[in-house]
DNA sequence: TCAAAAGTGTTCCGCTTACACCCATGC
DNA sequence: GCATGGGTGTAAGCGGAACACTTTTGA
């Protein structure tokens, strides 16, 4: 860490976050469409500059709600990577730290932000051409949910705060992309102690089915060896 | 990702490189010692000011060679996380992008930058207190070390170009902190068909060992299972 | 011939996998 | 009463873990 550049040297910084939630359309992702050039009219992942005074974590977080009204409370934000090639901006040099928000209920009501001009929800199967360099922060997105999906608890962000065994294995399913057999899913997932039985049900228009609730206390036990290798 | 704020209220953008390799005692860090305030004479991890027309990657792979004297052809360099705290720096906004560097042969000739007293290597089981947030860095660092090298074959980076079973045997037991069963550990290193016979010999004073090289093709295989769950 | 490191096989157990039927409910 | 999703058990095989002795070399 030697001397400081000249100020008019220095990069802009900015906060991406890939918001991800289940949908209808399995694994989907939050895009918004760009008012003004470079790149206008097309979709971008939600972002913004980070404020002089703010954390990086705090300046996911606001633009998140910002620009799509999701609060952090409803969300897992985490930080993925930095993108910080020169040219991934052609209008000056932009540093940008993407997060990854896990989104656990998709009836969150969207709003369009002051410089998009609105936001919608895509199939991460079926990906409209994206601004920038964020096709690859995208896909890099999803290396690693699926990657954390098996090897940490992170399953849990994209479901509500109960739900039932089918559901939390459609989550595994859509999220990695493969079946699972349903008897060997209950037997290993309630093995594992993670979760705890709410000895609620969840009414339908079938046999109801149990609900039940992710015990954090078993965060450490789930890292221990992939749910499914 | 709307107006561009200030010039005057950028961060500065910074790299560090944590510097890992295999030494005598164990896993090793290699550190700087602070010639300047703040934290004067206090040891740091390498790094420095990213230009402002070079990517993430070329900065840290140039600060690397400023600072010790270690080209990136000698080294598995790869991006951390980046760290962007407030108050991290007391002088004014930095936001640092933290890289790895895995150091294939520890026999480097280091050299101190110029605004770095002298350069050393520790054994992490046996730190010095650090400048910044560096402790914060360096754990991280090596917390995805030791999962990389399961997952992944990362424990290649700290390895010569041929090695021994038995010299394999120990980096994993000394970067993940474990004992392993010689014969389990040779029979499914051998079974994961990533080690390549050199049909050389390490001559020592004791019976000579099997050298072998990694096969850069099996790392698909490998990512499938960890090696040591 | 001794010290030191290299090299080698087998057994047991637990986990994974594959697989098919009954149950509870709403309509 | 039927359609729909919820829920359950078992047998076979593979992979992981535990464990001790022989071989080769240099000094």
């Amino acid at each position: 860490v030697r001397q400081d550049p000249n100020q008019n040297l220095r990069p802009s910084v900015t906060v991406d976050t890939i918001v991800l939630a289940l949908g209808e359309r399995g694994l989907e992702v939050l895009l918004v469409q760009r008012r003004y050039p470079p790149f206008q009219d097309m979709w971008a992942i939600p972002g913004g500059f980070v404020e002089i005074d703010e954390s990086l974590d705090a300046a996911a977080r606001r633009e998140l709600a910002e620009e799509t009204g999701i609060s952090d409370l409803q969300a897992t934000v985490e930080q993925l990577r930095a993108f910080g090639a020169p040219e991934r901006d052609p209008r000056t040099r932009v540093v940008t730290v993407a997060y990854t928000a896990l989104v656990r209920a998709r009836d969150i009501a969207l709003r369009a932000g002051s410089d998009a001009a609105q936001a919608a929800w895509f199939s991460v199967d079926a990906l409209p051409e994206l601004a920038f360099d964020h096709e690859t922060i995208l896909s890099c997105a999803l290396l690693r949910l699926r990657h954390q999906v098996r090897y940490s608890p992170a399953i849990f962000g994209l479901l509500p705060d109960t739900f039932t065994l089918t559901e939390l294995q459609n989550a595994f399913e859509q999220t990695l992309g493969c079946e699972i057999d349903k008897r060997n899913f209950r037997r290993k997932m309630l093995a594992t102690g993670a979760l705890e039985d709410t000895r609620d049900l969840r009414a339908g228009n079938h046999r109801p089915a149990r609900l039940y609730r992710y015990r954090q206390e078993a965060a450490p036990h789930l890292q221990a060896r992939p749910l499914f290798p």
